[in-house]
Parts: C-alpha cells; structure tokens; sequence
RNA sequence: CGGGGCGUAGCGCAGCCUGGUUAGCGCGUCCGGCUGGGGGCCGGGAGGUCGUGAGUUCGAAUCUCACCGCCCCGACCA
C-alpha cells in the first residue's frame, strides 16, 4: 500500500515556534514529527512515532541479540516498593492514590519493580537473567527543557541483569556496553562512551553514553588523539604551567587592602593568577568544616569534591567562615589553621599566594608540604586549553546529550527487597544488578541535533519515518499524477516504505516539506522528467543528484 | 526553588508606554479563478472569553494586584 500525504496527519510549520531553541526541538515540531501538549509533556505525531518505533526496533534487536527478554512492567506502582528501598522520597516522583486511599507512584525506572519480580529467581541455575522492557517512565522535573531534551513523561528502554557475583555482573555489563555501542552506530550518532558519576545512591561502576549537540546538558570532555573521553563532571585535565613566582624559604606576609577576587590580586601582586590558589571553605553534611584549596584561575568541581568528601556539602556561610578563620572571604588561606584542607594536585609542586586568615593580607611563597600538610586530590574543573592527562594532547568541549546510562547497582536493591538466592554451596546470597537505560526520543533528538540543514532533518537511512519520498509535480495533470503512482509502486512492492506526495499543492512547498521531513531518498515525478521518460532522484544529504530513466528508479535507490 | 522574559485568531507578530468607535497585519484555512520544478497571484469569506480573576476608571488588550500557563539562565538531575 502507497502511502499518500494527502490523507495523512503531518502538520508541517513554515515557522519554528518562537519559544524554541534547540535545532531538534524546532526541526522536530516545524517537519509534524511532535507537538506539546504541556512543559515537558509531548505527543507522537504520527510521522514522530514511526521514527520512535524505527530507534525502538534498533534498541530491541541488539537488547535480543545479547539474550534479553521482552516484558512490560507497569507504570502505576505501589509505593510499598519503593518506600522498602527508600527512594520514596526523591522528589522527583510523581504520587497518587486510589480511591480507598492506597498510595501508588508513577516511577522513572523500574529497579523495584524488577527485583520485585526477581525474588522468583530462587537458584544460581536459574543465573544469569536479562530482562527488559520498553514503558512509559513519568518524572516531577524541577526543569524539563528543549523539546524532547528534557521532559516530564518519555519512553525508556530499561533493561536489568541479575547475576550471582560481581563476576558475573561484569559480564552482563561488558554485553550491554557492547549492545549500546552497536545500537547508537546503527541510529549513525556519534557519540562517547564515558565513565559516569553514579550519585550517591546509585552504584559501583557506570557509564554514560554522550553524543554531541548543539543544545545538551552535559559537556563531553575528549582529547583531539582520540584517545581520553569523559563526562565534564570528572574529566581530568592538565592544567597551562603557572608562570612561577620568586621563590620564598618561609611564607611571606604581604599587605593587600581591599583585594577580594583573584584578579585584583594578581594583578596588584603582578603575578599569574595560576600563581595563587583560591581557598573555598564548605561544610559537610555532618557540620564538620573542610578547606577546599584550588589554583587561583581554577574551579572548584562539585561533583568531584563529592566524590573526595563522600558526602553532601554546601558553602559554609559568611559566619561560620569568620568564626572558624577569623577573616571574611578572600583572605582565607591553608595555613595555621586547625581544618582539614583538601588541595587540588595542581598544587602539589611549586609555591603559591595564599590568604593570610587576616583580612586584607596575604601570604606569598606558599608551599603545600612544608607550610600546610593538605590531602591532595583532583578537585579542580577542567577547563579549555588544558592538556589530556593520557597524551598531552589538547582537550576539546563539547555540548552533549546523554542519550544512554548504563550501571551495576550490586545488591542495592535485591537487599531491601530480600531478593535472594541459594547459591551452588547452599548459602543464600542477594542477587547481583545491574540496569541499562536509553530513551529512543532523546536518540531521536540526538540525530537531528547531529543531522540536520538549514532546510530540516536529514535522517539516517536506519530511522528514517519513510524510506523514500516520491513527489508528484503534477499541477493537475493526470499523466503525472499516473506516472508517480507506478514509480511509487514499484518502490513500495520492493518492501521500501514509500512516502507519495500526491497533494495538490505547489512544487515550492513539496519541496519545502520535504526537506523538512527529511527522507533519505527523494524522487521527484514532473512534466519535465516526464519527457524524457524519467524521473529526478536525489539524496537528502545532498551526495547525489540525478535524472535516471523511470525505469531504473528502483536500481538506484535500493543501490545507494 | 532563585533570576529574566512572554501570554492578543491555528502559527508568527503589531497595538499597551501616553486608557476612548466595529482590535489589526502576515502566513495558514474555506470558496471561486489564474498558475504549475523551490513556500506564486487575484477576488471573496470564516475565525478573537486580548491567559484567568479581582481592582482603579464614565470607559481597560492598554493602569494596579493576585493567580495560572509557557520559554530561557541558574539550582536540581538516584
């Protein structure tokens, strides 16, 4: 069956809205793939949910080809489940009761839904297990952003592994890390595999899956050999050499009055700011106060001092800053005082200024050892310009999506779900997890963030709504008109799927909605053509242009 | 949750500052005609609680307040 546009819902837009930023939020509504319904809520459109189903069948292939089985888990769930685990609490759950008052939720995974269900898995020689699920996966986001980037309501393919040991997790780890692998080259992204932070409930080892953008929420770090790739959140870069100051055998005090910020200091002392370092007091989640100590034209990363820190922190207050160093922020500095400081490893070699703990003064020839006894760590956030730590090359950032995460959750949740096992030696053991996800609507944002023209979406042939577009140019005329039907035809008892624009409209807007919907190959059926007994073919991304007998259609797209 | 912006026809916008007939424009849409290889042209028509509610006023799209919705930045992102 032909296809014709003249029937079909695809309410393609002269105009992008003009609320939207993101390339693949306006191509994506402009081409009739997706409207909103409310913030971060959208509706498939028709041509929007054939490109969904095509990411989806690629998803599902590679998920089967490493033994996963297909299920469907449900979205309301009760919330007994995940008050066992404690994750009742995170905020971003959206809550609801039923008529008696029982209370369910509407999760964003299914880790307890799954192990709910491991808990039949009584034997190692029922070991190792692989299912998954595609659902809809609901989600209070503080902030949904950029079309179908960030939304409150998608669908997520999340898959789940249970084995009998971490030995065995990593096998079921290392397949899906390959699946993933396969599934994005087969959707034509490029993209990053990356080491991840995996939050402080999540689990032991994970990986991100980052493909470049121009709108995203992650900031892909990699070097220009090839051969260092990372998450922004723990990248670790070389910093540029400080240019080194005049060296001191004791700590110098130096009157600096009114100087607060870096630049002011390193401009009145006529030094490099990367000669300075840059005193951030924060307070543990336990009270207790820690100096972060980073290069003066270095950040302080978060999310690695986290890490180091191994809990929650926050900025200590302009009080508890007097009260525990006795000057204002500033002027803060590492040495002669009783708090543990972490310094970041640029400040291993080499002396530095520091804040003298005296409002308006500070200490010059500074020297990590000697005048203060800090641990060191990588705390500091890389920056553009610094060298990769494998090969020296330069570092390159890039905006990205986070179109895939896969981690090993261990017995995270098999424990407070009592899933357990009798292993071979007659001991009961908690199942051993792992869980794979990917959203087919964020791949799908992916490729037309990374394929695209000024003109619309240019899909990749493996995703693509429709295999070819054929437009009948036909004014009213019949013999056109006939023409495109057999062209179309005989593309489509070929097993292509065959879009056939058959509308009455003019050839400008066909083809303006064509480019738009971006079909891989485009035949074009006219008056012109018609003469010479053929028709014009061309590829969507522009690498061929031509007229082949009507004859020959078929050769040359199955041939491309 | 903090900061900024926006809400007028299906879409994109003007009008608001400085209150005053039937609230406009482009696109789209419907009817008729011409046209027919990159969003063409002519004629006619339909389509509006001016986000909601209160207030000020003789009179509110326009001024005030509250609320709701939407976008961007930040926080957050298990």
């Amino acid at each position: 069956m032909i296809v014709r546009q003249s029937t079909l819902f695809i309410p393609t837009l002269r105009e992008a809205p003009a609320d939207a930023e993101a390339v693949s939020h306006k191509l994506l509504v402009r081409g009739g793939y997706i409207r909103q319904v409310s913030t971060g809520v959208w509706t498939f459109l028709p041509l929007g949910w054939r490109v969904h189903q095509k990411v989806v069948q690629v998803i599902r292939e590679e998920q089967d080809a490493i033994g996963g089985q297909e299920m469907l888990m449900p979205v309301l769930t009760p919330s007994e489940l995940w008050e066992a685990t404690g994750r009742i609490s995170i905020p971003e759950l959206f809550h609801l009761e039923d008529r008696t008052g029982r209370r369910f939720l509407l999760p964003f995974t299914h880790e307890e839904t799954v192990t709910f269900h491991a808990r039949e898995l009584q034997s190692y020689r029922r070991l190792p297990q692989m299912l998954y699920h595609f659902s809809v996966k609901d989600r209070d986001e503080p902030r949904p952003r950029g079309g179908l980037l960030r939304v409150r309501e998608f669908i997520m393919k999340d898959a789940y592994s249970f084995d009998r040991d971490e030995a065995g997790l990593d096998v079921s780890f290392r397949k899906q890390e390959e699946a993933y692998h396969r599934t994005f080259q087969r959707c034509g992204l490029e993209y990053a595999a990356v080491a991840a932070e995996s939050g402080v409930m999540g689990g032991k080892e994970s990986m991100d899956f980052l493909a470049p953008s121009g709108s995203g929420e992650n900031t892909l770090v990699t070097c220009e050999n090839g051969d260092y790739a990372a998450d922004l959140e723990i990248a670790r870069g070389i910093p540029r050499p400080a240019v080194p100051p005049e060296r001191r055998d004791t700590p110098e005090k130096v009157e600096t009055p009114g100087v607060t910020t870096i630049e002011a200091l390193a401009e009145q002392l006529g030094l490099d700011s990367a000669a300075t370092s840059k005193a951030m007091p924060v307070v543990k989640a336990d009270g207790t106060l820690v100096l972060g100590l980073v290069r003066g034209d270095d950040r302080l990363s978060e999310s690695k001092m986290l890490g180091v820190l191994g809990s929650d922190f926050r900025p200590a207050t302009d009080d508890e800053i007097r009260a525990a160093f006795g000057a204002g922020g500033g002027s803060l500095g590492p040495v002669g005082i009783d708090i543990e400081v972490v310094a970041d490893d640029a400040l291993r070699e080499g002396q530095f200024v520091a804040g003298a703990n005296r409002d308006g003064w500070h200490l010059l020839g500074v020297e990590a050892g000697r005048d203060y006894q800090p641990t060191f760590a990588d705390i500091r956030e890389p920056v553009e310009g610094d060298r990769c730590p494998e090969c020296g090359g330069a570092l390159r950032f890039q905006t990205a999506i986070e179109v895939g995460h896969i981690f090993k959750f261990g017995d995270r949740y098999s424990k407070p779900l009592e899933a357990t096992f009798l292993d071979e030696d007659g001991t009961e053991k908690p199942l051993i997890g792992g869980s794979y996800g990917v959203g087919p609507g964020r791949v799908m944002a992916a490729v037309v963030e990374q394929h695209h023209d000024d003109n619309g979406i240019v899909w990749p042939a493996s995703i693509a709504p429709y295999d070819v577009h054929v437009l009948a140019l036909h004014g009213g005329a019949e013999e056109v008109l006939a023409e495109a039907v057999r062209v179309a035809t005989v593309l489509d008892e070929a097993g292509l799927a065959v879009l056939f624009d058959d509308r009455d409209e003019r050839p400008g807007e066909k083809f303006a909605d064509a480019d738009l919907i971006g079909c891989p190959f485009r035949v074009i059926v006219g008056k012109k053509s018609l003469e010479d007994g053929a028709v014009d073919v061309r590829k969507r991304d522009g690498s061929a242009e031509e007229r082949v007998a009507a004859a020959d259609v078929l050769k040359w797209a199955t041939q491309s």
